[in-house]
DNA sequence: GGTCTGCTAGACTGGCCAGTCTAGTTGTCT
DNA sequence: AGACAACTAGACTGGCCAGTCTAGCAGACC
């Protein structure tokens, strides 16, 4: 044989940290792993690292392109809103956030890095779209930052605490992110 | 003596699973709140008992109150916007949200009722209130429910994430407030 | 053929912890 | 005084689990 079973390994704690949080035991990783507990130590020296490298993996898929492609400011927004949309209130977005707020208090330093490379980061590129159009006179002249710190919070801000508490919200998708960013838009409008 | 310790016990409960989560061990919380362990499972009859119990409690806090006193829509909607940031985003909001989230799965039904009495009931109350606004002429006539979830999302959207991974942002308070309420008038402009 | 490396199953240690039990104390009510 | 209810300290059981250890297997490389 004489495969490395690293990737295993990660795959398989990613599903269990996503289900049960940290409470997920080494035993039960290993097992879904089909593979033997002493190979999950022979890849990561303690539970700790291994739950580490998978919050990073988890917190890098969040992260959601902004096509700067489309010339059209909000056909642009619909489909950047539609794709976070989907990765932070999707299952493994939710089941991410779940998993990884816990535990926060205890990797300090990770969950910064965490935020900076997805949240952070896209409000950095969205805030760099939406200063281009007003440049372009398409939005009123403001603080760019703030106004995609806004787009965000309205993208994901009360959906996400529903999907969390359980409660369900019966609007489609494509309807919801299109109000959203006309509200965001008539905000904004010159 | 004979002093119903009930209360005590779930103050000292508070405070642990505020700090620790679910991982707080029951001889913990006896002995912050001077107790035995005993005189815990006299009040309550299993741990998950008490969660709940004090559970049910954080999420009674957090509702901030709309005073429907002050006429002007400004000014009342500034008011409620630090309070709700106050609750939302302070220490405890935090830590509650942290220490309730990933219990969630465990506790379906009772997430529900607690969001309900929260975000849930501030939803509608807001929602009210932004509905005889518009009856009055000082808002665009729209959805009001939506506007009202809009609005939340925006008080404590990205805030509370970057709280949650404890990235602090600088600006002040009041003046982050306004900037917001301000951003949702001009959407909400008639 | 020998050795090295990645792997296996499964037993084991030590620690933590929910929940129970014992035996007794203190105060209250009648 | 006697009964009862709330409480105490602390020992104990049984279960879970991180991390280690043993002994051995299988393919790779020389």
């Amino acid at each position: 044989m004489t495969v490395l079973h690293r990737e295993r390994v990660l795959r398989a704690a990613t599903t269990s940290f996503l289900a049960h949080g940290y409470r997920s035991s080494v035993d039960e990783i290993a097992r879904r792993a089909r593979v033997a507990k002493q190979t999950v130590y022979q890849h990561f020296t303690s539970k700790d690292e291994l739950f580490k490298e998978v919050a990073r993996e988890l917190a890098a898929r969040v992260f959601s392109e902004l096509e700067s492609s489309s010339a059209d400011l909000r056909e642009g927004l619909l489909r950047f809103g539609l794709a976070y949309r989907q990765r932070t209130l999707g299952a493994e977005g939710i089941g991410a956030f779940r998993t990884l707020v816990p535990e926060v208090p205890r990797f300090k330093a990770l969950a910064r890095t965490m935020y900076a490379s997805s949240a952070g980061e896209m409000v950095r590129r969205l805030a760099e779209r939406l200063a281009a159009a007003m440049d372009a006179g398409e939005l009123r002249r403001d603080d760019a930052r703030f106004a995609a710190e806004m787009l965000l919070s309205m993208l994901a801000g009360l959906d996400r605490i529903k999907r969390l508490f359980a409660v369900d919200d019966a609007e489609g998708e494509a309807k919801r992110t299109a109000r959203i960013v006309d509200t965001f838009l008539r905000a904004y409008a010159t």
